[in-house]
DNA sequence: CGTCAATGGTCTGGCCTCAGACCAATTGGC
DNA sequence: GCCAATTGGTCTGAGGCCAGACCATTGACG
């Protein structure tokens, strides 16, 4: 066996991807997800660029990116800030990437299958404070109200962050968050998409209520079901 | 509701810590974690900047840091390079630090909960290379084989992460990684730790028998009593 | 209307990281 | 013993990122 079998298997690139690329990602993902409400200014720079770990600067180059994008726009002074501009959400610019990046996307549906049902088992077993229920209930709220496909895909990332939410644990919350956004953009791809909605909204409905009943194994098995349907459909139509 | 709730949960800290702490970490961590073997040397310098993903001016400072911390010794020239030192894997810099980071360690035994019984019910779902077989059960023979605490701790060690790289999902594998380097400093950062070595190496084969023979429930259950053990565990000695 | 607070806009100096080029040391093969 | 290959050692210029300071704009309030 070679010297270096384990070691090759397990190193790889220092996640030290530039503060700038990682900012937009955060950012850009956020909005897609339908995380900001439209008509509310983001947090301030200041605020904002304590929350991402960066410094003003590099914010306000992000900020910069996504306003060439046409997702955001900027007013200076008091009441202004930077808001996330109508239809921003629907940003084709992701479109396509992924049917060129086959093995990411197969490695992004292995993590997924890896870290949501365990996140949904985590946050069954936990006492959930009041402002969590609320989050996972609106989650599902506004799945179940959703009008048209773009923003039901929405509501339903933004069901499974706040699930990863609640499960209290800060790394897990980034890892669903990392699936999420790929999901989101791998859906995005598809042009056609009639969604089987009542059979993920029934497995939604099924999640959330275990999860504040506390019943972590329905939770988990559930999760896993949900994953592998989105993971069939989309490998069946990534070929 | 706060009209940032969602968002507030959701962002984080850009992972965009510094190139050189990350490799430090990264090599550090392999090296206590006994992934490279003392006798050989590491990859050449370009080799692993490449590996790593950064400059090997970079890599070099790391290894710079490494040597000033006694873990490693380096040779010029031909057949030279990079050794790890003789019980360098046993540094003790690390230890007390968990004390004072309550909060992290909850959060990576969280964390751990949630991607370690994934991984090894991805992996046991897989149809495994041979070089995958090997790296599992070399790190199985390798944890019965043990002839002390500290070897013992590294083999387990080791073997998490091989059954993590059978997976075939490199975020699973970082994941795990990432999970593995801090519960290692949390164990070794106990002073006086008689583990209760047969109930867990039970589990070992039993996990790693399940991995083998593709009973993805099975791998998966055992490794989240194995995962609550450890917990247990550090969670009681830590307060 | 004037003042103040909140927010974005701009600039500066210093440190980090990169890629690439070139040099020095050591060993292995002939 | 010699030479070439391999490996580490050093340097340079450019770009990224940071923290902090200061300026400009806007709206709310008295």
């Amino acid at each position: 066996m070679s010297p270096h079998a384990l070691a090759d298997a397990v190193l790889g690139p220092v996640r030290g991807h530039h503060a700038f690329e990682g900012c937009v990602e955060q950012l850009a993902g956020a909005i897609r997800l339908g995380v900001f409400d439209e008509a509310v200014p983001l947090p301030p720079e200041r605020v904002l660029a304590e929350q991402l770990g960066v410094s003003r600067a590099t914010l306000r180059e992000a900020i910069a990116a996504l306003r060439t994008a046409g997702l955001v726009e900027t007013t200076r002074g008091r009441g202004g800030g930077t808001v996330v501009l109508p239809g921003a959400s629907d940003a084709s610019a992701a479109r396509a990437a992924w049917e060129s990046r086959r093995e990411d996307a197969a490695d992004l549906l292995a993590f997924r299958r890896v870290v949501e049902p365990g996140a949904c088992a985590l946050a069954a077993s936990r006492d959930l404070s009041d402002a969590e229920r609320d989050l996972v209930e609106a989650g599902l709220r506004d799945v179940e109200d959703a009008v048209d496909d773009r923003a039901h895909r929405q509501a339903d990332a933004r069901l499974h962050l706040a699930l990863a939410a609640a499960s209290g644990s800060p790394r897990t919350v980034e890892a669903v968050q990392e699936v999420q956004r790929g999901v989101h953009e791998m859906l995005g791809a598809i042009p056609v998409l009639a969604v089987n909605i009542t059979h993920s909204t029934r497995q939604h409905r099924t999640i959330v209520r275990a999860v504040l009943a506390g019943d972590a194994a329905r939770a988990r098995r559930t999760m896993e079901l949900h994953c592998d349907d989105t993971a069939a459909l989309l490998r069946g139509l990534l070929q």
